[in-house]
DNA sequence: CGTCCAGCTTACGTTAACGTCAAGATGCTG
DNA sequence: CAGCATCTTGACGTTAACGTAAGCTGGACG
């Protein structure tokens, strides 16, 4: 047994934990999303780098980009400083709100203009098929 | 007057037209989307590279990439031939709309989890705010 | 005739988020 | 000790859909 768990996870347990790549998360550490700690050489992922990485899909899924996840995640950081900063986080989640309803709403759209397409389709093919059966 | 409209249009009235670029329509050309006639070395636009153009960025708005919409247009092009390949055609169609639906979905999800979110930022700014005030 | 404009081709640059080697260190195990 | 697995750091490759710049051409205008 890897003796494991005393809070701290090796790169391999954290990427089946989270479904990611070792490639992934040493990326993110690059971009300064993650900050695991070091035994010798080798990355140790704590329960904070845990929750990071959590927030981090999250925020994918939300369709940040890496960049801005890593300002929002500084602004968690600072807890007890400038509000500036902090306003400007809720800016920006606002704004990627925004976008998101945006572009849900423009998805909506082509969903029902590709249905209509998609019904003329349907009578296309089934003409097409009774061509082909008259003709044989 | 440049003459014009004898039903083809320059390079300059298709991008009016339309809102791109000339690199764009250069480069649907070089990815053979568009089969613009030539004068010289200019190119012709003709009503049917409008008509495809047209389909083109249909294409995108409903997410498919330019390889994708161009092989439903290769399929549009045949009309009397393979009706698989056309069915071929309404599958991937079908594929792409509940794609679409998936993502719209996922997009709604992101969008009540964020404004969850954001419901929080704003009582943590308050309460910070009149830290703040409190602190003066 | 000069010059200006629109268009042409060729080709390298861009961005995001990793993938994919390569080469070396470390550690366990039989 | 050999071998193997797992880790490390670098560094270059990938994909999509164009952007951008360089250098050439051909016609129109004054």
């Amino acid at each position: 047994m890897t003796d494991m768990s005393e809070d701290t996870k090796s790169i391999r347990e954290m990427c089946d934990a989270f479904g990611v790549t070792p490639r992934t998360l040493r990326f993110y550490e690059a971009k300064e999303l993650l900050f695991p700690h070091r035994d010798g050489q080798k990355r140790l992922f704590t329960k904070r780098d845990g929750a990071r990485l959590k927030l981090i899909l999250r925020g994918k899924r939300f369709g940040f980009s890496l960049e801005e996840i890593r300002q929002l995640l500084d602004l968690y950081h600072i807890g007890d400083q400038q509000i500036t900063q902090l306003s400007r986080t809720f800016e920006i989640a606002c704004d990627r709100l925004n976008d998101m309803v945006r572009q849900r709403d423009e998805l909506n759209e082509a969903i029902e203009e590709l249905q209509d397409q998609l019904k003329w389709g349907e009578k296309v093919i089934a003409s097409m098929q009774s061509d082909q059966e008259a003709a044989e």
